[in-house]
DNA sequence: ATGGGAAGTGAATCCCCAT
DNA sequence: AATGGGGATTCACTTCCCA
């Protein structure tokens, strides 16, 4: 079995343009946050974020599947006080275009640091905005199943009557529960709020996110030997752990340093597979990568 | 000193129509939601909101004070598999007004609503989206400072230079160079995610948001003898934290059995102020009512 | 007073079926 | 066809009750 890894240095309208029509299962990424000041990485002005956005959310349209799903982390920035409205200018544009708004995540960053400013707080969340091509995509929502809480131990310890048949509410609301289905459970499904750490270990690019975030939407939109897309590949995360995960993955980065960065990250890993297995495979699939 | 605790029933146009200008420091709210609580409101459908609602934030826009702060708590449906628009098109619109867009807070719900379906999981979060007339407006952050976490104890105790470094990399907001300033603090300024549990407890009011919730922001953008507006009343929790917290409030209300309810909520509280002193004044203020 | 167990319920959403 | 009503599904918290 091979897994490819493609890297592609360039700019990602082009390069999507070079990709199929339907050929992408998952589309996970966080594009350069606008930003007003000209000199930093990938800064666009707030101003013509939506405008510099649209013609790559067209082909991201283009080369997804139709089961497949587009999740989009972003969040806007202070401008002037304000918060700006690219955002959600970018998410009725998108809709125009035929993606369909199915849902926002939201990324409850755990371990921010505390920070004053005069007149806002420290914003530890951030937006994951889902996309869709059809109401009928892919999710494998039994690959994220978490603990049920601890509420459940006594709760399902000793039944009453009408924990065993089916209990309707008593306001007439129709909500109704049958709680004799819930022995021996020992996972439940989980919100749309994700609860994660921010990365601490990536020193060389700004807008690295944990690779929990990548793991748990590629358990949730895809299976083995999907493909993944990530076109602002940044720090490679999406990349590595698609690898990881035995899917397929596509990233393009226009530049030069965080391609090199992402190819000597990659090239170590490639080295396991000329070392006893047994070692690695646990881990590490058997992979080949293309970098181009 | 007396507290005011006014209560119109009435439509919430109409009504505001009769306050003065710049003379509110608070609004609080949780207007109905499109289609929800059809049985109660009437329902207003998601194409007709925001033209429902820009008459009522045109006349908030007029009683708030320059220094005041509109803290408005919504959520979005699905329709048709699809998150609604018509909160982002209203924030749109209300920019239009003269509001400004400061901050949205998020109201992380700790029991959200149980259910299954094949293509989302749970809803466990609403939107606290702050408005404001004018950047200089009122922020009282040492009134909901928390205890400093664990996490940042061990954070905070060695404290590296790539910490620094990395922080001031990822947003440049110059956040890094002064953590150092944290350590040795034991409480901290909170951030912009709330983690709340909702009310379930009440049997009069299908939408109660729980205590916490205005007495935060009442902490955060009042001080005592200040007037908080609630144009939605509803099951009056706005009114009731206020008049703790001695804070004038008006509450407005156009269902005359929530009318009612709240009225005969504040009358038991009325009473107190006859009872001796000493019992209740650490947790209720002496203070009369008024109820048109 | 305290504590543990029992019971009740919530701004939900999808799917099917009836007009 | 669109639109609307009703059933099914499901988690964690809070209050109530009794020892």
């Amino acid at each position: 079995m091979e897994i490819r890894t493609d890297l592609i240095l360039g700019d990602s309208v082009k390069e999507l343009k070079k990709l199929p029509d339907n050929s992408v299962d998952l589309i996970i990424t966080s594009p350069p946050y606008a930003d007003q000041r000209k000199d930093t990485y990938g800064g666009i002005h707030p101003n013509k974020y939506v405008e510099w956005f649209l013609p790559i959310s067209k082909e991201l349209l283009r080369v997804l599947k139709p089961d497949g799903t587009f999740i989009l982390n972003i969040k806007e920035k202070v401008v002037n006080g304000e918060r700006s409205t690219y955002v959600m200018e970018l998410i009725i544009e998108m809709r125009k275009q035929g993606w369909l708004w199915t849902e926002e995540f939201i990324w409850h960053k755990k371990n921010s640091f505390p920070g004053k400013w005069p007149n806002r707080f420290r914003d530890s969340w951030e937006r994951l905005i889902q996309f869709n091509k059809s109401k009928n995509f892919n999710m494998y929502q039994d690959e994220v199943k978490i603990p049920i809480g601890d509420w459940a131990k006594g709760r399902l310890k000793n039944l009453s009557d009408t924990d065993k048949v089916r209990d309707n509410a008593k306001n007439g609301s129709g909500f109704g529960k049958n709680v004799s289905n819930w022995v021996g459970k020992e996972t439940v499904y989980p919100t749309n709020v994700l609860h994660l750490a921010t990365e601490c270990n990536n020193k060389n690019h700004s807008a690295a996110f944990p690779e929990e975030l990548p793991e748990w939407f590629i358990k949730l939109f895809t299976k083995e030997l999907d493909t993944v897309l990530d076109p602002f590949a940044g720090s490679g995360t999406t990349l590595f752990v698609s690898n990881r995960m035995k899917r397929h993955s596509i990233g393009i980065e226009i530049m030069p340093e965080y391609y090199e960065m992402i190819k000597s990250k990659i090239r170590p890993v490639e080295l396991y597979i000329l070392e006893p297995k047994t070692k690695y495979e646990k881990t590490r699939p058997e992979s080949s990568y293309a970098i181009r």
